[in-house]
RNA sequence: GCUCCGGUGGUGUAGUCCGGACAAGCAUAUCGGCCUUUCGAGCCGACGACCUGGGUCCAAAUCCCGGCCGGAGCACCA
């Protein structure tokens, strides 16, 4: 099995059900599972990409067994591309673009492709040397000119490009085409079993008179439907643009639709492995499942996340006639041996903003794990501790609490206060009554995960 | 337009290859009840689907044909 990503970023979502799928299926049914760095357009390369996308693939828990890299691979391809003209497979068209893609819609052969193996192999030397220049030549893998798609007839394998490669740099001129590269690669590398996206089936089409050619066996190809991502960022380029302009702080910007970003908001990977085994391999087009993702998700940090009191939008209430009360409520309602948050309580206290406008006059309510109290008009006075009666049940902060804000992933930001107790912990918490966070990195701002 | 591939509840899927125990299972969502000093947690219940028309057959989600709808590809990108 493989998994070949261009390394033109980090890993985001998307790839995640390949790199899962691939991992899983090896862990079922034995086997490799090769990364292979598809870094053969120079013009689109991230040279960080050559060690996020195997920290991504660690952190998902994937189990890469080799990783090629294709620039490390010409003289490969080269060789190759000489055996191919030897058999007469291939030539060298030196048609203009456009004349070449002309008639190749219209099934006309172009007049360099009956030309003798001897004269393409010394016009492929000629682009490797330079004496060609960019768009001046182009290698040919002969099909079938009347093949009913146009992009499967006589398809191109080679081309020039004069740029400098972030890895190998300019040592070479002449790069392959994603279609030849990775049939030589699947040979070479021993695949039995590729799972590739459908967007793949025509290539497969074109690399099948590669392994024809050579009398190769091909693999099993499996194509799986597109997953359509509603409002996530994907695009590679895209992301790297806001980047750049400082509209994100980075790859792992909760904003974007990152593996780091998702990391970032407290998503295990657990989660990613579930969710994509439960998808399947159907060759259906489906939609993400956010929904799904997220209750996988809950299921998997519920059992661990400390609860806190977030209050957003506080408001400070004085609660008339109420004793000292010493609070003590539970770290994890499953699991007291988690501890306890404890707080003196005398008098005053912060609950958010949309509780307090909810209360109606008169309305008796309870303070979680504290005392019931009740509104008389402008006053709210304290009614009670003992459990007896039903009724709603809000949460609220103590004084000492500290200012805290959550980061949401469409960019907003709720502030409000935040219990003392959660001051240093690191991890996802379930702030009662409003979601889970993970506090990342700092005590006073945390990021949104999921409700 | 051309080539190929698909269509199971709101969503994600199981079942389709090899027709029968599928009056279609699971998850999620929604709604209701119970429980609970948070909850979007737990328990119980409800809800809700085989795109459509024809054919074959004792029997069709499953096989065949047409239609409709959707997707992918049609690069000197990967």
């Amino acid at each position: 099995m493989r998994m070949a990503p261009s390394p033109s970023g980090p890993l985001h979502v998307g790839h995640t059900r390949m790199a899962i799928l691939n991992d899983e299926y090896v862990k079922r049914y034995g086997g490799d599972l090769i990364l292979r760095i598809e870094d053969t357009n120079p013009k689109n390369i991230d040279p960080d990409a050559y060690h996020m996308i195997p920290e991504d693939l660690e952190w998902l828990g994937v189990n890469v067994t080799k990783m090629v890299i294709q620039s490390d691979r010409f003289d490969l391809y080269y060789n190759e591309a000489r055996k191919l003209m030897q058999d007469g497979h291939m030539y060298v068209c030196t048609c203009p673009r456009e004349e070449f893609k002309k008639k190749r819609l219209e099934s006309i052969p172009c007049k360099d492709r009956d030309n003798p193996p001897e004269k393409n192999l010394e016009l492929f030397e000629k682009m490797l040397d330079g004496t060609i220049k960019e768009g001046g030549a182009v290698a040919v893998v002969k099909t079938d000119l009347r093949h009913p798609n146009p992009s499967v007839r006589d398809w191109i394998a080679f081309r020039i490009i004069e740029a400098r490669h972030p890895k190998v740099g300019d040592r070479y001129r002449v790069y392959p085409m994603m279609s030849f590269s990775v049939a030589v690669d699947d040979h070479y590398l021993g695949l039995t079993h590729v799972l590739r996206g459908k967007d793949q089936l025509t290539n497969t089409d074109k690399q099948r008179y590669i392994f024809e050619y050579n009398g190769w066996k091909k693999p099993y190809y499996y194509h799986y439907g597109m997953i359509k991502f509603p409002g996530i960022k994907l695009k590679t380029s895209v992301m790297k643009k806001g980047i750049q302009s400082g509209q994100y702080d980075g790859w792992s910007d909760i904003r974007l639709g990152t593996v780091r970003a998702f990391a970032r908001r407290g998503y295990r990977p657990e989660t990613f492995r579930r969710y994509w085994i439960n998808s399947g391999l159907r060759e259906i087009d489906a939609v993400f499942s956010i929904e799904i993702f997220d209750s996988i998700n809950r299921e998997i940090v519920d059992p661990t996340a400390y609860r806190f009191s977030f209050v957003k939008d506080p408001v400070r209430i004085e609660i008339r006639n109420m004793p000292e009360i010493k609070a003590k409520l539970p770290l994890h309602p499953t699991h007291p041996e988690y501890g306890f948050r404890e707080y003196d309580v005398n008098g005053h206290v912060y609950i958010s903003g949309q509780d307090f406008s909810a209360i109606s006059d008169g309305e008796r309510i309870r303070l979680k794990d504290l005392c019931y109290i009740r509104k008389n008009g402008d006053n709210i006075v304290y009614d009670g501790i003992d459990m007896t009666e039903r009724t709603r049940i809000i949460n609220w902060c103590p004084e000492g609490s500290r200012e805290f804000s959550v980061l949401k992933p469409d960019g907003s930001k709720d502030n409000g206060l935040i219990e003392p107790k959660s001051s240093g912990y690191r991890g996802i918490a379930q702030l009662e009554r409003y979601g889970y966070v993970n506090f990342a990195e700092k005590d006073d701002v945390a990021y949104f995960t999921h409700a």
